[in-house]
DNA sequence: GTGAAAGCGCTAACAC
DNA sequence: GTGTTAGCGCTTTCAC
């Protein structure tokens, strides 16, 4: 373990108080020309690097966002986080600002963990993913002074930063597609509904199926998890029906896609015998010709972060709350119904 | 903004010295039972929490180890890395460490985000992932004193600390299936050879043939990416050969669910006209019934940090070096070729 | 059992 | 320009 070199080391290296030492590294202040060089040299010999602790007791800034996502063991793999990860990790970068990640069930614990961060002063800002019904999470961090952005919005009446897509839009916008294109045995596999997207999209296709008076069948509405499971069983489910949909949109592609699998298995044509629509776009839904709403996540990540920084630095947003249209994407699982 | 509440605050309030509280709220020494319940009492009603920097900073110890995704970018959206965070975290928090996580992408500069952690003392200990040939931050890694774990073997000829799978013996036994089932045209979309992972998964295929007297034909062997595209560039190339390949083994999972797309576009039956296996087995390969070796990529994360954990606070480790079997898994997307 | 004093490595206020 | 002093919030000797 070499001895860690401070700015003591090169005080009493070069003669030149602490102080001196640490105004000649940072830039600050009037240093004479001849004393930076010195100091520098001397550092760059030494081998100095700031001990980002010390720093951030001091400044009392610690350069570092939070993150608690919501894992359920393993199998979390929704593609989703990393893309969410890498668009939030390449902004922060660019800001030299660290992100702090930590893994929480979403269980009463998880208030613990938000509070560790938060009055552990371990981060500056905070980014919630994934907002649910009466979030918790947002009710504490309003109580907070900590900034913070959630990417979806929320039903507690109250005001903060979010990014969120507009599910409500988009699934209106592809339940509009598929009745116009003659389907009106349309089924739905939902997300949880405790989370906040689940309400808006199930919101979007209900809309959709009123406006164009078609009865709403509570059995054509299946709450999956989001899951390759979940999605299998919804499909069990509504496939099973003596009304079978002739058309069927997942909450996500990862159930959309577990649809395809089952409907195959049971000798169904996909786009003809049978739609399939999802939402998010990953990438393994366009090998398999999946009609689905595609959200930028990864520039979701990005916008989160740069608004968080404005947060932080306290200036001002130009537009605290966001939502993103998400683009219809059309391709070959969708197509008329065969039986009118 | 509240005033923070802090040691401090606590003493000025029971009367006692800092000291006393601090030993108080650790648990500490002898503390007198009804000055603990004092002072235990007080640090609630005020809302104490301690200030994690100012203990790192004494301590010498930050509680959080550091993982630098490689990222390239949007869809950025391999599986692979929620798996592994998923494991990663989840582990962490059991231990009550938390996970600071940069992006960089490969290039120069990335040495430089790893001086950051390590120097800065931001981190107790570094997770190395995608282990490359010669690889820059294992040979800087050791050169420091910060313990280190890392997913991959290395060409270096050095000793240290990691989780590998072993990808030879796998993509081997993959391969002498497929040759077992008749098979003579094997292509091989390989990762970028500058990832270790991807010489030993190719390794196993030459292995396999040569064993097998099969020729190695140089233009069996397409350099994919990992990604969709890269597998669709591999598909095409290899499909357009005049001596057409029976089957096709994908580094990954996404570049062999490409293939599947690309052959069914084509014309071909899958299992059947052409046999198609990956690697990973993510989610969407089972949906699929994509032929595949499966790594536990959670465990791989939580085995990773028990055993940093293990370094961190120097104890020693049972198995400095792990290799772990990746297990075939056969489903429909491999089957016997039509033409002997 | 308890408190005073020192120090982790850094920055900032104030002199000179 | 430069050095002295103080302090961020905490833990850890070392006395008593």
């Amino acid at each position: 373990m070499t001895p860690q070199v401070t700015l003591k080391t090169i005080s009493k290296f070069t003669g030149f108080s602490v102080t001196q030492v640490s105004r000649a590294l940072t830039g600050y202040s009037d240093v004479s020309e001849e004393t930076r060089e010195k100091i520098l040299a001397a550092a760059k010999e030494l081998g100095y690097y700031p001990n980002s602790t010390a720093r951030q007791l001091q400044k009392q800034r610690t350069d570092t966002v939070g993150l608690i996502l919501p894992t359920h063991g393993p199998r979390f793999s929704d593609p989703y986080f990393s893309e969410l990860i890498a668009g939030i990790g390449d902004e922060l970068t660019s800001y030299g600002i660290d992100l702090l990640i930590s893994t929480q069930a979403p269980n009463p614990d998880e208030i613990s963990a938000y509070r560790r961060m938060v009055e552990g002063k371990r981060v500056d800002g905070l980014i919630v993913v994934r907002t649910r019904n009466q979030d918790e999470r947002i009710k504490y961090l309003l109580g907070t002074s900590l900034p913070f952005v959630a990417f979806g919005r929320s039903d507690l009446g109250v005001d903060f930063n979010y990014i969120d897509e507009d599910g409500e839009a988009g699934i209106n916008q592809l339940t509009e597609y598929l009745i116009n294109l003659g389907h009106r045995k349309i089924g739905f596999i939902s997300a949880p509904l405790n989370l906040m997207f689940a309400n808006y999209r199930l919101q979007g296709y209900r809309n959709a199926l009123i406006k164009n008076n078609i009865p709403l069948k509570q059995e054509y509405i299946f709450e999956g998890d989001l899951t390759r499971k979940g999605g299998g069983k919804g499909a069990k489910w509504l496939l099973g029906l003596s009304e079978r949909p002739t058309a069927i949109i997942a909450s996500n592609d990862l159930m959309a896609l577990s649809v395809i699998s089952y409907a195959q298995e049971i000798g169904l044509s996909i786009g003809k015998d049978l739609s399939v629509a999802g939402f998010d776009d990953v990438p393994p839904s366009d090998i398999f010709s999946l009609t689905t709403l595609r959200q930028p996540i990864y520039n979701i990540g990005r916008l989160l972060c740069s608004m968080l920084f404005k947060l932080i630095n306290k200036e001002d947003l130009d537009e605290p709350q966001i939502l993103l249209k998400p683009d219809l994407i059309i391709r070959n699982s969708t197509g008329k119904p065969l039986t009118q």
